[in-house]
RNA sequence: GCUCCCUUCGUCUAGUGGUUAGGACACUGGCCUCUCACGCCGGUAACAGGGGUUCGAAUCCCCUAGGGAGCGCCA
């Protein structure tokens, strides 16, 4: 009985998007759960397109993502000698043929057969073609078998048949003697042990042909599954109009990737009505053989909820990291402010990302310009002059500025005026935030401080004499 | 055009011949409450259409429609 080995093949011409990282995780997923072993593997012969910047960023993406491979990763520019061996051999065995068909005779052979309302396919004229062509460097054929059917046994979509008279002769190895990618995978996947091809489904149309390949060479055919596309909102394949399609660019807005990881893994795939999966109950019930054939929309939304839950369950040293690093990015260091574990207990309920994170909780750091216009209109009226005025004269008295002291504070004063508790502690909030919604009053006064309060609660009330005036 | 894949609430899905078609996100009514959020309770909302098979069909078969992919000396 071989390993289990499964594999995540992207060719570097981009990043790591969501889709790729979706096939990745099911791969990934399924070595986990079975005890085998998951490669990884560059498949860069497109010189024109593979960079190294995008070897690194896929790179990046799997770190971030936490998606170990076990062997890899493998570059296939390094294996052309190996695959023109192969070449070769199917050369000396008769199963591959040199065409001098020119790139213009192609392309009006297609035309014609579109012409004919046929499917476009090589017509195999240069099988029987004995001599070299002037001027004309071959490219090498595949014999491709021209009768019987190919049956894909695929874990996700069941059996699929081709006919052979479907299929044409294609090229492996091109004119400057560079393999082709149907050459190269078959090979990769035969000499690295892969027993399970988990891709995209828009390679299920070259299967068949790297089916007949592996039998020409004599391999072992690897189990399949075939995974469906994620489409945009508008039905569309995802793309970068659809927003975000670079994972890194999750981690730049504030995702955690296990929240990522968890929305991923439910995109296409359930078990029973469970939403959230910790990884290690991910590779005890994801089998890809569940996987949905059908293609699903990718839903922002969802994800967002994701990432708040998992923000909340999180360990809060864990967030706070995150939110050191995001306010970093607004330009606050986090140590000019209370402590950023109280900042993170406060929050960690209020925002769907760490970035929002950051951004709701930067009035603790630093004061606002000017007051939220509709929170203003609402809540710093001449009503509202009083209880400030009360309100900054007991908070001045203070001397311990903690939450159950200030809890305290805010209700007598609301007691004093009879009022409830929100006549007094709405116009405060809003004097202190400068808009309408934050953590509990007692804990906002006291994560933004004595001095920084008074200051702002002067500041609002100066605006509502200001206001009372014109 | 040809080949292949797909089709349950707006979205992700459960459902494998007998269910008031279930859950989640979103939306929405309420509760909680100093605001927001969280949480809790409730609501709106789906079997693409048409034919069969069957006592009975979202589930099996056929057709139609719609969507997607592939048809490269790209991967």
């Amino acid at each position: 009985m071989p390993i289990m080995r499964t594999r995540f093949a992207p060719s570097p011409t981009g990043y790591l998007h969501i889709g790729g990282a979706r096939t990745a995780l099911y791969s990934w997923l399924h070595a986990r759960k079975h005890g085998g072993r998951f490669v990884l593997r560059i498949e860069d012969t497109d010189r024109e397109r593979s960079t190294t910047e995008s070897v690194n960023a896929i790179l990046e993406g799997m770190t971030w993502l936490g998606l170990e491979y076990d062997e890899g990763p493998f570059y296939q520019t390094d294996r052309f000698a190996r695959y023109n061996e192969v070449i070769q051999q199917l050369m000396d065995k008769g199963l591959a043929y040199h065409c001098y068909c020119t790139r213009e005779e192609l392309d009006t052979m297609r035309e014609e057969a579109m012409k004919r309302k046929e499917k476009p396919r090589y017509d195999a004229r240069c099988r029987r073609r004995n001599e070299a062509r002037e001027g004309v460097e071959p490219v090498i054929r595949f014999k491709n078998p021209t009768d019987g059917v190919v049956v894909v046994e695929d874990l996700i979509k069941d059996k699929v048949a081709f006919q052979n008279t479907e299929l044409d002769d294609l090229i492996i190895a091109r004119s400057d003697g560079t393999p082709t990618y149907n050459l190269t995978v078959v090979v990769d996947d035969w000499d690295m042990g892969i027993t399970h091809v988990i891709r995209g489904d828009d390679h299920l149309n070259n299967t068949p042909r790297q089916i007949n390949l592996l039998k020409a060479l004599g391999a072992e055919l690897p189990v399949y599954a075939h995974v469906p596309m994620i489409l945009g909102e508008d039905g569309k394949r995802l793309s970068k109009r659809h927003g975000a399609v670079s994972v890194m660019q999750y981690r730049e807005e504030g995702y955690l990737p296990e929240a990522l990881l968890n929305y991923l893994v439910r995109l296409g795939w359930s078990s029973g009505d469970q939403e959230i999966f910790s990884l290690d109950e991910m590779i005890e019930l994801f089998d890809v053989g569940d996987v949905n054939g059908a293609a699903s929309t990718f839903n922002p939304e969802k994800l967002l909820w994701l990432n708040q839950q998992y923000i909340m369950a999180a360990e809060p040293e864990k967030i706070a990291h995150h939110l050191g690093i995001h306010l970093g990015k607004l330009g606050i260091d986090p140590c000019d402010g209370p402590d950023i574990m109280d900042v993170v207990m406060a929050q960690k309920e209020r925002a769907q990302t760490l970035v929002e994170m950051a951004q709701i909780s930067e009035f603790i750091y630093r004061d606002f310009d000017e007051f939220d216009e509709t929170a203003a209109k609402k809540h710093l009226r001449p009503v509202a002059q009083e209880p400030l005025e009360k309100m900054r004269e007991a908070l001045a008295a203070v001397e311990d500025w903690q939450p159950e002291v200030l809890h305290q504070v805010v209700k007598d004063v609301s007691d004093a005026l009879v009022v409830k508790m929100g006549k007094v502690a709405q116009p405060l909030r809003v004097a202190v935030v400068g808009r309408a919604a934050s953590p509990g009053i007692d804990v906002t006064l006291h994560l933004v401080g004595k001095d920084a309060c008074l200051r702002r609660i002067d500041k609002a009330l100066a605006f509502i004499r200001q206001r009372a005036a014109n």
